[in-house]
RNA sequence: GGGCAGCUAGCUCAGUUGGUUAGAGCGCUACGUUCACACCGUAGAGGUCACAGGUUCGACUCCUGUGCUGCCCA
C-alpha cells in the first residue's frame, strides 16, 4: 500500500473531489414521491460583484444543513442562483460607463445600457458560482436560477397581477427619496444617514398689511434656504400656550426620573421655557389668532403671498415658534401640507436641478440655488442670523449623494392585507425564527403595515407591467381584451368625461399586443420593480411557480431559509407575505439568523474600506475546509463576530496586522524582509508590478491545521492495516473487549448524537466544538496512542485495527457536512484500502462511492457507557499526573522512570488493564498499583482524586524548588478548604442549600483535606533531606 | 428618541435550568524531532467574568441602574 505524503495538499484534493462530485451529480435532486424532504433556497447573492466572506458564512452554513440532511437520507435539495440587484447593478455598469468611457445612460439610451448589464451579469454570475463550487457548495448545479430569467419573470408578472386584482396595487403620489445623481426614488432602506457640517439661516418674513398692535414679519429658520422657493405656508401652533404647558410637564416628568447629574441641563430648559412664556408667547398667541383669519405673509424672493396656518407641527419651545411649509420637499411638511390643504409646489426636476417654479432660479443645481438664494436674500436684509449646525444628512447608499426628498407618481403595494398571516405566522409559532430574539424586528416592522412603494425609475429590472391609456370607455377596453384572463385593468383616478376616461391595465403576458384602443396608445410603465419583488417570489418562483411543477409540489414549502440579521425585514418578511399571497403556505417553516462578520475593530469588511477578505484568497492559501471550519466555528449566536485581518507577506508570508491606516495602502513594506507588495489599491504601474499580498486571518489556521491532523491520522491507521481484511465493524458479542474500544464506542456515540441535535438546533459552532474535541482530543490524542500497544501484539492487533477503522469512518461522516474536500480525499484512500468494510449503519449496504452520500453515523445510544468515560478519566488523569511531575523536573523524555500508584484496591483494579498504556504514555515502568504501594525514597509525589503518585527521581529532584513549589500548592489548597469549611458551618446554607450540594462540598472538602496532609507531608519529607 | 445585542485570559470566543477551584483555539514561556503529524507533542504562565447596587445559604449566571461598543428603526 503506497504511503500517504506527510502534509495534506487541499489544492489537489479540491480539483479531484470537484471532478468526482460533477461526474457523480449526486448533488442534483429530482422530484420523488413518499420521501422525506429538505429544501432550500439560496438567498441568492448580487450579481454586482464577487462574493465575500458573508457570503462564505452564509453558504458554507447552507452547506452544513444540506449535506448531513442528504447523509440522513432525506430527499435533498438546494436551490441556486443570483439576483439581479437592480439598483446596485444598474449604478456599478452606470459608473465604470462614466469613467471609462464618458458616456452617461442617456447617451447609451436604454436598450443598449441593459445590453450592457447583462454582459456585466454574464461575467459576475460565471465568477459568483464558479466561487460557491469553490466553496464546496453541494448545489444543484443544474437548477440555476435568475431572478430575472424568463421563469422569475413570469412569476413577476403573475404575482404582479393578482396583486393588481385584489386592490392591492395603486398610483399615488408620494414623497419620495430623490437620488438626483442616479435619477431615481430610492427605498428608506437605500439611504444612509451621515453628519455634514451646515448652517441654520434665519429669515424673516413680512407679514401682509399687518394691523395695528401685529407683528409686522415672522422669522423661520431652515437648514435648505433653497426650498423657501417651494413654501406654500409658514405654520404656527393652534394653541401655543397649551403646547407650552404640556412641553414643561415633559420635562417636570423627565426631571423627577433624572439623575441628579443631568438635571442642571433640565432646570436649565425649563427656565428658558418660562422665559419664552413671557416674552415670545404673546406673539405667539396673536399670530395663531391671525392664522385663524387667514392672514398672509409674503414669500421674500419670490414676492408670493402664502398663508399663515396654524398647525401642531410648529413647535412654540423651539426656534421662532414659526416654521416654513415645504410640502413637495419635506416629509413633515408633506403632512401638514395634507391636513392644511396646502398646493405643493415641486421645484426639482429630476436631475436635480430647479425648475421653473423656481422662477429666477430655475436651471441652477441645488448647491449653486443655494448660494444665490442667500445671497438674494442677504442683499434684501431678510437673513437674521446664520448659525453653525452639524445636520444629519439623507444619503444615497448607492451614489453616495445627498438625498432630495421628492413629490413624484410611484406604485405602491399595500401591505394590510398581506402583513395580517405574515405576522400571524410568528406570532403563533409556524415560523419559527432561530434565535428567538429576531422574531421581534420582523413583527414591529411588519406591524407598522406601511405601503411598499416598488416603482424604480431604473432600465434594470423586470418592468412594471402596467400600460396607461387615456380618453376611452371602460368598454372598448374590455372589448379589447375579450376573453383573456391574463389582463386586467382599474380606473386611473382622474375623473372620466362623458363616460370615458383613463385606464391602467395589467398583464401577466409580456406584452399586452394591443397597441391603441379607440385610437388611443398605450403607453407602458417606464419604471422597474424593486429588486424585493422577485427576491420575496424566490422560494416559489425557483420551483415553477405559477405552474404546478412536480418540483413545487415535492420541494415547496421549503424546510428553513439561512440568512444574516440585516435583511429579515427586506427580505424574509416580504417571501413570507408573497408566499403566502401566491401559495397559500408559507415560504419556509424556520428561519435560521446567523451573525455578521466584523473587523478587528468592529467595523463592517466592505471592499470599499478595504477591510476585507477575499474567500479565494482563503481557499488558496490554506483550503476551503480551513474556510468553512472558520467559519462554522465562528457561527455562535451571537449577533456579530469579530475577524482580525492580517496582510500575508507574499515573500517571506509573514503576516502584517491590517490596521485603519494600512488597509487603504497601494502597497505596503514588509517589516520582516522589507520587501514591498501590493494590495488591492495599486494602481500605478510600478505597484501592479509588485506581488501581492493577500488579506488572510489567522482564525482560518485551525482548520488548516485540523485537515492536516486527520490526514496524519489516516496515514497512521492506514499504515497499520497491513493483513487486515476489513468486513463487518463494531462490538463482537460480548460488546467491546478492550477498555479503550469501550470508551471510543461510547465517546462516538455521545458526539454523534450531540453532533446531530446540534444541526437540528442551528447551533453551527457546537457542531464544529464536538467534533474538533473528539477528533483531535480523543481520537489522535488519547485512543491513537493507545492502539500502539495491541497493534504491535498479533493476538490483539485486529481488534484495534477494526476500532481504528471504525471510529476513524465515523468521525469523517460526522465531519464531511463542514469539511467536504479532506472527508472526500481520505475517503476514496480508506475506500481503496478496506473495500468490504460496513459500519452497524450502513445496515450491510455496501461501502458509498463517495462520502456525500454516506449514512450519517446512527450510533447505538447503548454504547454510551458512563462507568467506562469514569475510569478512562482516572487513566487520563494518572497520565497527566506523572507526564506534570515529569516536566516540573526537567526529566528528558528518553529517561525511563520508575512509578507507583497508590489507591484503593477497587481502583487499582481499573488501572491494572491500562498498565501497559501509562507505561507507554508516560515512558515509565509502573512498579506498582495498589493500596499498599510505595514510592523509593525521594520519589517525587502528586494526587489526583483518590490516587496518590509516586515518581521515582533517584537523584534528579531539585529539592530546593519542589519545596517551594509544594509550598505554593498547599498554601492555596488551605485557603480553599478554609472557605470550603466557612461555607459549610454556615447553618444556612446546611439548611437551605438543596442536601445533594451539601453532600458534594463536604466531599470535595474532605478530598482536599486528604491532598492537603499528603502534600504537607511531601513537603516535611522533603524539608528533612539533607542539603544536596 | 425607541428597540436589540455585546462587554469573560494579550487576541477571538464558549460557559446549558443559579451549586466552579471559570474553559477552548490562537499568541506567549520552557522542553522535545527514528518510531502518523513541527500545519506536531508535553508542560506552564495568564482572569476582582465592564462598573455599582439588589435578590439568594450561594451570582459569570437572576433583577435594577450606570458606562462603553455595535446594529436596527425613527
Amino acid at each position: 500500500m503506497p504511503e500517504l505524503p506527510k502534509h495534506y495538499d487541499h489544492r489537489a484534493a479540491q480539483a479531484r473531489c470537484r471532478t468526482l462530485w460533477d461526474a457523480s451529480r449526486l448533488w442534483h435532486a429530482e422530484p420523488e414521491a413518499g420521501r422525506e424532504v429538505f429544501s432550500i433556497v439560496i438567498p441568492p447573492p448580487n450579481v454586482t460583484g464577487a462574493l465575500h466572506l458573508g457570503h462564505a458564512l452564509n453558504n458554507t452554513l447552507q452547506d452544513l444543513l444540506v449535506r448531513s440532511k442528504r447523509m440522513q437520507g432525506f430527499l435533498t435539495l438546494w436551490m441556486p442562483g443570483t439576483d439581479h440587484a437592480g439598483i446596485a447593478t444598474q449604478a456599478v455598469v452606470e459608473r465604470r460607463l462614466l469613467e471609462e468611457e464618458k458616456l452617461s445612460r442617456h447617451d447609451l439610451g436604454r436598450e443598449k445600457l441593459v445590453e450592457r448589464i447583462w454582459a456585466w451579469k454574464e461575467q459576475y454570475e460565471k465568477r459568483i458560482l464558479g466561487q460557491l463550487r469553490d466553496l464546496g457548495a453541494s448545489c444543484d448545479w443544474d437548477r440555476v436560477r435568475f431572478t430575472l430569467d424568463d421563469r422569475c419573470a413570469l412569476a413577476v408578472r403573475t404575482a404582479f397581477l393578482r396583486l393588481f386584482r385584489r386592490q392591492l396595487v395603486r398610483r399615488g403620489k408620494r414623497l419620495v427619496n430623490w437620488d438626483t445623481f442616479l435619477q431615481t426614488a430610492v427605498s428608506d432602506d437605500e439611504v444612509f444617514h451621515e453628519e455634514v457640517k451646515g448652517h441654520f439661516w434665519h429669515i424673516r418674513y413680512d407679514v401682509v398689511e399687518p394691523q395695528a398692535g401685529e407683528p409686522d414679519s415672522v422669522t423661520v429658520a431652515t437648514t435648505r434656504p433653497e426650498t423657501l422657493l417651494g413654501d406654500t405656508a409658514v405654520a404656527v401652533h393652534p394653541d401655543p400656550a397649551g403646547a407650552l404647558d404640556a412641553a414643561e410637564r415633559a420635562l417636570i416628568a423627565k426631571r423627577s426620573e433624572a439623575v441628579a447629574r443631568d438635571q442642571p441641563a433640565i432646570d436649565r430648559e425649563l427656565e428658558s421655557l418660562a422665559s419664552r412664556r413671557t416674552e415670545l408667547l404673546p406673539v405667539l398667541e396673536q399670530l395663531s389668532a391671525m392664522a385663524r383669519l387667514g392672514r398672509r405673509v409674503r414669500l421674500p424672493l419670490l414676492d408670493r403671498e402664502i398663508p399663515l396656518v396654524a398647525d401642531e407641527w410648529a413647535r412654540p419651545e423651539l426656534g421662532s415658534g414659526c416654521v416654513k411649509i415645504t410640502p413637495a420637499h419635506d416629509v413633515n411638511d408633506y403632512e401638514v401640507g395634507r391636513r392644511c390643504n396646502l398646493p405643493m409646489i415641486n421645484i426639482l426636476n429630476p436631475d436635480g436641478r430647479l425648475n421653473a417654479a423656481a422662477g429666477p432660479y430655475a436651471g441652477l443645481t441645488i448647491p449653486k440655488a443655494r448660494l444665490r438664494v442667500v445671497a438674494d436674500l442677504e442683499a434684501a436684509e431678510r437673513v437674521e442670523l446664520v448659525e453653525d449646525r452639524l445636520i444629519e444628512l439623507a444619503h444615497s447608499d448607492r451614489s453616495k449623494t445627498p438625498i432630495e426628498p421628492y413629490l413624484a407618481d410611484q406604485w405602491f403595494i399595500r401591505m394590510d392585507e398581506l402583513a395580517e398571516p405574515a405576522l400571524e405566522a410568528v406570532r403563533s409559532g409556524t415560523l419559527k425564527i432561530v434565535p428567538e430574539r429576531y422574531a421581534k424586528s420582523y413583527l414591529d416592522w411588519l406591524s407598522e403595515k406601511r405601503d411598499w412603494p416598488v416603482s424604480r425609475q431604473l432600465w434594470w429590472g423586470h418592468r412594471i407591467p402596467i400600460w396607461h391609456v387615456t380618453g376611452v370607455a371602460e368598454a372598448s377596453v374590455a372589448a379589447a381584451f375579450a376573453g383573456r384572463d391574463t389582463v386586467a385593468w382599474q380606473a386611473d383616478g382622474t375623473s372620466p368625461q362623458g363616460g370615458v376616461g383613463g385606464w391602467f391595465i395589467c398583464t401577466s403576458e409580456e406584452s399586452l399586443e394591443v397597441d391603441a384602443i379607440d385610437g388611443q396608445p398605450l403607453v407602458q410603465d417606464p419604471d422597474v420593480l424593486d429588486t424585493w419583488f422577485s427576491s420575496a417570489l424566490w422560494p416559489h418562483s425557483t420551483l415553477g411557480w405559477p405552474e404546478k411543477s412536480a418540483e413545487l409540489d415535492c420541494f415547496y414549502p421549503t424546510t428553513v431559509l439561512v440568512t444574516s440579521r440585516d435583511i429579515i425585514t427586506l427580505w424574509v418578511a416580504r417571501m413570507v407575505m408573497m408566499g403566502v399571497f401566491d401559495t397559500g403556505t408559507l415560504p419556509f417553516r424556520e428561519v435560521s439568523i446567523h451573525p455578521k462578520i466584523l473587523d478587528r475593530y468592529g467595523e463592517t469588511m466592505s471592499k470599499s474600506k478595504g477591510n476585507g477578505v477575499d474567500p479565494l484568497d482563503v481557499i488558496d492559501a490554506l483550503g476551503a475546509d480551513a474556510l468553512r471550519f472558520g467559519m462554522v466555528s465562528m457561527a455562535t449566536e451571537t449577533q456579530d463576530v469579530r475577524m482580525p485581518v492580517e496582510f500575508q507577506c507574499p515573500h517571506c508570508e509573514a503576516r502584517i496586522e491590517q490596521t485603519v491606516h494600512n488597509r487603504v495602502l497601494p502597497r505596503i513594506e514588509c517589516p520582516k524582509c522589507r520587501q514591498a507588495f501590493r494590495t488591492q489599491w495599486a494602481s500605478a504601474e510600478a505597484d501592479l508590478a509588485l506581488p501581492r499580498g493577500p488579506a488572510l486571518s489567522e482564525r482560518f489556521e485551525a482548520g488548516r491545521n485540523f485537515s492536516n491532523k486527520l490526514w496524519n491520522a489516516t496515514r497512521f491507521v492506514l499504515m497499520n492495516l497491513e493483513g487486515f481484511e476489513a468486513g463487518d465493524l463494531g462490538p463482537g458479542p460480548d460488546g467491546f473487549a478492550a477498555l479503550e474500544d469501550r470508551w471510543m464506542a461510547s465517546r462516538l456515540a455521545s458526539v454523534s448524537e450531540a453532533v446531530t441535535r446540534a444541526i437540528n438546533d442551528y447551533r453551527y459552532a457546537d457542531v464544529g466544538r464536538e467534533i474538533y474535541v473528539l477528533a483531535w482530543d480523543e481520537f489522535c490524542s488519547a485512543y491513537l496512542e493507545l492502539c500502539k500497544a495491541r497493534l504491535a501484539d498479533p493476538a490483539l492487533r485486529g481488534q484495534a485495527q477494526s476500532m481504528l477503522l471504525l471510529a476513524l469512518d465515523t468521525i469523517l461522516r460526522l465531519l464531511h457536512p463542514v469539511m467536504p474536500f479532506v472527508t472526500e480525499e481520505i475517503w476514496q484512500h480508506l475506500r481503496d484500502a478496506t473495500p468490504g468494510r460496513r459500519l452497524p449503519w450502513d445496515h450491510g449496504a455496501a461501502l458509498a462511492e463517495s462520502i456525500m452520500v454516506a449514512r450519517w453515523p446512527k450510533v447505538p445510544q447503548a454504547w454510551v457507557d458512563p462507568q467506562t468515560e469514569r475510569q478512562f478519566s482516572l487513566f487520563l488523569g494518572v497520565i497527566a499526573t506523572i507526564r506534570e511531575i515529569r516536566a516540573r523536573q526537567n526529566v528528558p523524555p528518553k529517561t525511563r522512570l520508575n512509578v507507583a500508584v497508590r489507591t484503593a484496591a477497587e481502583t487499582a483494579a481499573l488501572l491494572e488493564p491500562m498498565r501497559p498504556a501509562i507505561e507507554s504514555m508516560t515512558s515509565s515502568a509502573v512498579i506498582d498499583i495498589g493500596p499498599a504501594a510505595v514510592g523509593a525514597s525521594g520519589a517525587a509525589t502528586a494526587g489526583v482524586a483518590g490516587i496518590e503518585i509516586f515518581v521515582d527521581m533517584a537523584d534528579l529532584i531539585d529539592v530546593g524548588a519542589e519545596i517551594v513549589r509544594l509550598g505554593k500548592e498547599n498554601d492555596k489548597l488551605a485557603g480553599l478548604i478554609q472557605a470550603k469549611q466557612a461555607k459549610l458551618s454556615d447553618e444556612k446554607f446546611a439548611a437551605r442549600a438543596p442536601a445533594a450540594v451539601v453532600q458534594k462540598e463536604r466531599e470535595q472538602l474532605a478530598e482536599m483535606e486528604e491532598r492537603l496532609a499528603k502534600g504537607m507531608a511531601s513537603l516535611a519529607e522533603l524539608q528533612s533531606r539533607p542539603p544536596a
